[in-house]
DNA sequence: ATTGCACACGTTATAGCATAACGCAATTGA
DNA sequence: TCAATTGCGTTATGCTATAACGTGTGCAAT
């Protein structure tokens, strides 16, 4: 799937992440774009809902909380399984793919005649900074 | 770790996890027990919060929702990683371990310096029946 | 041009998930 | 006995997410 242009709200919420130390939270999102007129959390989660879609951006699940992807210019949809290494001290997230683990856990569920939709990685601790 | 004996509310919040045939959000619990003279989520929350930390429940980060554990008698704990298929339609959960993912995982945070806590891998999808 | 449709957007209200803060009672162990 | 710990009950609050309604705009088919 190719990226269509962004609307503005979608440009908006999208930058916000972009510029983000680490994930943020669609509240907080919202506060952040006040200024900018947003006022309803639909506002973010229904430009969200489409960055998700287009790849650009990631829901994190463990911490409800959102990410721009660390790809730019690639499409992440197209690399199989992201996981995510968040850290729970500082917040920054680190985000790999690893086709062997992708690999495994698809061989599992075919053997259970399962058939995967989205697969959710995350990884808590504490990164090399904070673990100190 | 060894689980201790549950007290009351552990035991009932463990039973209605049992007996149930998927996961259960705090609050559906809640209202399963409110015959049994439970009257606020804290009640819920407090108990899952031993038994998870007891490895007897286990907590679905993708559906905001809690499952007893499926290999009752072993301490899951003890398994490493656990990672869970769960079905969209019909809310059936599969619960398994692969000893390959966990290697990998922890290879690269491993590589990055990053010290990891509490790993999260669900797969939601459809089962085979559901998915016929 | 008019109609119909798809889509983004704005607003209000509501639903669903989780914890803070207080106090009380029972247990334990020094 | 006294202090510390743990479980429990209650009230209130905060955080996360969506339902339902209406508006306006762009575009294609008629
Ligand atoms: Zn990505
Ligand atoms: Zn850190
Ligand atoms: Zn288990
Ligand atoms: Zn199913």
């Amino acid at each position: 799937m190719t990226t269509p242009q962004l609307t503005k709200n979608q440009s908006l919420v999208f930058d916000v992440l972009e510029k983000a130390e680490g994930p943020l939270s669609a509240y907080t999102i919202l506060d952040k774009l006040r200024d900018h007129g947003f006022r309803a959390p639909l506002q973010v989660y229904r430009a969200l809902e489409k960055l998700l879609e287009y790849g650009v951006v990631h829901r994190l699940e463990s911490i409800n909380s959102f990410v721009a992807c660390a790809h730019p210019g690639e499409n992440c949809h197209s690399h199989g399984i992201v996981a995510f290494a968040i850290c729970e001290s500082c917040g920054q997230v680190m985000e790999f793919h690893d086709h062997e683990v992708d690999h495994r856990l698809m061989a599992w569920v075919r053997g259970q005649k399962f058939k995967p939709e989205k697969t959710t990685i995350e990884i808590r601790g504490l990164c090399e900074t904070c673990a100190a």
